[in-house]
DNA sequence: CGTTTAGTTGACCGTGCTCAAGGGGCGTGG
DNA sequence: CCACGCCCCTTGAGCACGGTCAACTAAACG
C-alpha cells in the first residue's frame, strides 16, 4: 500500500473514531485488513447492481459514490451519498440480494473485505463492532432526514439541506478546505437526490448564489455564510451523531 | 401473560422467521424475555420523543405507531410506520440521542427489554442475532424506497405504493383478512407520511376509490385488485426481503 | 473538429397547495 | 337526552411551485 491510501486509511479510522472511540487493537485489525485489498474503480461505474447476491464490505478510501434506484419507467432517485471513510453495507451480506445499486461519482480507492473476513474482525475486537453498528444507525438517520428533506422542505430549503449535509459529513474525514469542499454531483445528479427537475436545480442554485450564500463551479463548492445557510435550511446536525461538535 | 398476548408474541415469532429463520433455543429465550415485561400505552402517546437518551428495546406486540419528526416551524413528516411484530430499534440504544420521535396511533401493546438483557438475547443465539440484524437491514430498505417514493413517484403512485407497502407489511404477521386489513390510519397521517396535503390525500384517495382499486372506510382497508394497485404504484416487493413468496 | 456532457434560459403548463367552508360521527357534560 | 365541541372527512376556487419542452452556450474529449 503506498502512501496516498495509508493516508486515506487514516480518515476512514478519523471517520469511525467520530461515532465511537475505537481500541488501538481494533484500528490495527482494521488497517490491516484494509491493506489485504485495495481496488480502484472509474467514475460512472457501478460497483453493485440492484439483484446482486451481496457478500462483501467496501471501505471507501477516496472518491465519491452514490447509492440508487430507478423505476421501470426510468425515472432515477438517488437515495444516499456514500463519502470518503464510508463503509458500504456492514452486514448487509445478510440479506441475498441487493435492492437497490451503488455506483461511481468519480474514481474511487476502496478496500474490499469478505463477509467471513468482515465478521472475524467484528468478533475480535468489540469496539470495531460497535463502531460500524453505530455508523449503519447513522446511515439510517440520514435515510430518516431524507425522506423530511423530500417530504416537508421547499426546493431551496431542499438544496440547501443537502449541501450542509455534504459539508458537515465532509468534516470529521478531514475533506473541507477552510469554507471550501470538492464538489463533484452534477446538477442532474442533485436533482435524482432532491426530487426536483434538472431545470429547476439549476434555478434553486442560481437563487442560493445570488442570495451570496455559496459559490459552486468546476466542482468545488464554497460555502460563504454556513450559519445563514443552515438556518435556511432548517439545518440540525443532531441526527448525523458525531461526538466533537 | 395472558392469551391475547401469547397469541401476539407468535406474531412477532412469525415475522422475525419471515426474516430469517429462528433456532428452537433462540424462540424460546425471545418469547421469555418478551413475558418478562409487557406494557400498554393508550392511542395518540409518544413512546419516544426526539432528544430521549435510548436505552431499551420495544417489541410491538400489537397496535400501530409511526416514527416522526417534526420541523421547527410546525412542518411534520411521518418517516415509517412501525407495525405489530415490528421491534423498536434493537441496537438504537447505541446512540446517546433519539434524533425522532415515535407515537402511538391506536392503543399499543409491546415489550420493553432493557439493553443490556437484549445484549444477553443476542449473545446467547445467533439466529436471534441475525433475525434482529436483518429486521434492521430492511427497515434501513422501507425507508430508502420512501424516499424514492417521495421523490420520484406522484401523488397517485405515491398513496397506492403507501398502501402495497403496508398491505404486505401485515402479511407475515397474519393480520389480513383476505383482501383486508384494519387501517388507522388518518388522512392526516397519511398526508404527513406522503409529503402532501390533507386535501390533496383526499382527493387522491378518492380517485383510487373512483377506479375501484380500494375501499376505505371505519379504518378498514380492503384492496380490490391488488396486481392492479401494485402495477399503478410501481411496486416491487424485493425491498422487504421476505423469505416467502 | 464534431460529439458529448453539463449548465443555462425562456415560455408554458399542470400537479398539488392554500384558504375557506361545511358535514358527519362520537364523546362529554350540562 | 340533547347540545356542544372535536376530530376527521369532504368540496370548491384560485394560485404557485416546480415540471416539461426546447433551444442555446461552454467546456471537455476523442
Amino acid at each position: 500500500m503506498h502512501s496516498p491510501d495509508l493516508k486515506n486509511t487514516q480518515a476512514v479510522v478519523r471517520r469511525l473514531n467520530a461515532l465511537a472511540p475505537l481500541s488501538d487493537a481494533g484500528i490495527a485489525a482494521l488497517v490491516k485488513a484494509i491493506g489485504e485489498r485495495t481496488l480502484r474503480a472509474g467514475p460512472g461505474e457501478d460497483l453493485v447492481c440492484e439483484g446482486d447476491r451481496p457478500d462483501r464490505v467496501r471501505i471507501i478510501l477516496s472518491g465519491w459514490l452514490t447509492r440508487y434506484k430507478t423505476l421501470e419507467d426510468g425515472r432515477r432517485q438517488i437515495v444516499n451519498f456514500v463519502l470518503p471513510g464510508d463503509t458500504c453495507d456492514p452486514q448487509i451480506y445478510l440479506l441475498r440480494q441487493m435492492d437497490h445499486s451503488i455506483a461511481t461519482l468519480t474514481p474511487v480507492v476502496y478496500a474490499e473485505i469478505e463477509a467471513a473476513r468482515f465478521e472475524e474482525l467484528l468478533a475480535a475486537d468489540r469496539s470495531l463492532a460497535e463502531a460500524f453498528q453505530i455508523e449503519m444507525l447513522v446511515t439510517m438517520a440520514v435515510q430518516r432526514e431524507w425522506v423530511i428533506n423530500l417530504g416537508r422542505r421547499v426546493a431551496l430549503e431542499r438544496i440547501a439541506h443537502l449541501l450542509c449535509e455534504i459539508f458537515e459529513r465532509l468534516r470529521p474525514v478531514g475533506l473541507l478546505e477552510g469554507q471550501s469542499c470538492a464538489f463533484p454531483i452534477t446538477q442532474m445528479d442533485l436533482a435524482d437526490a432532491t426530487g426536483l427537475s434538472v431545470v429547476h436545480v439549476n434555478r434553486t442554485i442560481q437563487e442560493l448564489r445570488a442570495n451570496n450564500l455559496i459559490v459552486l463551479r468546476e466542482r468545488t463548492l464554497t460555502i460563504n455564510d454556513l450559519a445563514a445557510l443552515k438556518n435556511l435550511a432548517l439545518f440540525l446536525p443532531n441526527y448525523l451523531h458525531l461526538r466533537a461538535e
